[in-house]
DNA sequence: CGCATCATGTAAGCTGTTACATGATTAT
DNA sequence: ATAATCATGTAACAGCTTACATGATGCG
């Protein structure tokens, strides 16, 4: 369900099309959930259909820019606070992370280097976010967000770079 | 693919039944990857198929212990070390942590509390892990994996305690 | 003997991926 | 013109969930 409201979450701040929420999932929501537009488009047919989002305008190449209706910012607020949360995950970085520790020492260090390296850059993106969201000066939402991310990455680095100094000579 | 190699992972460490896959599954692998029986008996049997694991022993009520093949180990350290991971994230929790900050502020505090106290009991958790771990005073493998589980959740208790102490009076 | 738990499986339906397909608009 | 990118869709297949189904073993 978590592709539906996220969804309805995006389009809870802006009114957007198919394709603008294509992006928004690789760029904003790409550390919590991916998708793409073979599954945007038929889900916010889905939604349409079932009146939790409108077509509340049309520009050009036939795009449409979809709206939260009430009910969908409804069933948003209810799913947010009231449903019960579906703790399971599914994240392949985090299975790697766990097993990388049954391979010999050299194949080891070769996986948490080329996870390391990996994890750098997403920080360093993340700090360019954050660097932005400051110049702006405006009170982004999703500011603690990025917050967060960073956090997390920073904490993952620290780590890895302990498993590749304790695989040292 | 990650059920597969984690299934794999798993039995590289120790030679088990289905149903003991799927405990392990639930206990150490559920802040990772999740998977329940109906999911890891078929696999079991197209692993068996591929020759990449083996039942090497039968016990009471039919059960059958599978374990690794050398086909098998050399497939579980092909994907981990050669294979290009997919970095894509599909995490509910993550999801929602992203989407809460679009509630007023009564509703985004009932939320976050909510997360907050489910992460506190899995920090209690892990944290017991650790100190059985620390008792048995052997090299148990995965106690770098449990240290990181640590260090992420008490980064995302704090950023939740912040996010609380925000939106009070 | 009855209940809990161990243990393995299958099937229908939903979710997600990869590939195919098409057309509109803008920039060079 | 033509290439890039914007923009929307569909279809086949793989992966996952929920529910159904069955039987064995150990314990009180």
């Amino acid at each position: 369900m978590s592709l539906r409201y996220s969804i309805l979450g995006l389009l809870a701040r802006t009114p957007s099309t198919g394709y603008e929420l294509t992006q928004m999932f690789d760029r904003s929501l790409r550390t919590s959930w991916h998708a793409s537009h073979s599954q945007i488009y038929p889900e916010l047919a889905k939604l349409e259909h079932a009146g939790l989002v409108e077509v509340i305008g049309r520009g050009p190449r036939r795009s449409k820019t979809y709206g939260l209706t009430n009910p969908g910012r409804e069933e948003l607020r209810r799913w947010l606070v009231e449903a019960e949360p579906d703790r399971a995950q599914r994240n392949e970085s985090s299975v790697r992370l766990f097993l990388t520790n049954l391979l010999d020492p050299t194949d080891r260090r070769t996986a948490y280097e080329r996870d390391l390296s990996h994890v750098e850059k997403e920080l360093e993106e993340l700090k360019g976010v954050r660097r932005q969201l400051q110049d702006e000066g405006g009170a982004e939402v999703f500011a603690p967000q990025v917050e967060l991310g960073i956090r997390v990455d920073t904490v993952i680095r620290d780590w890895l770079r302990e498993r590749i100094e304790d695989a040292a000579p």
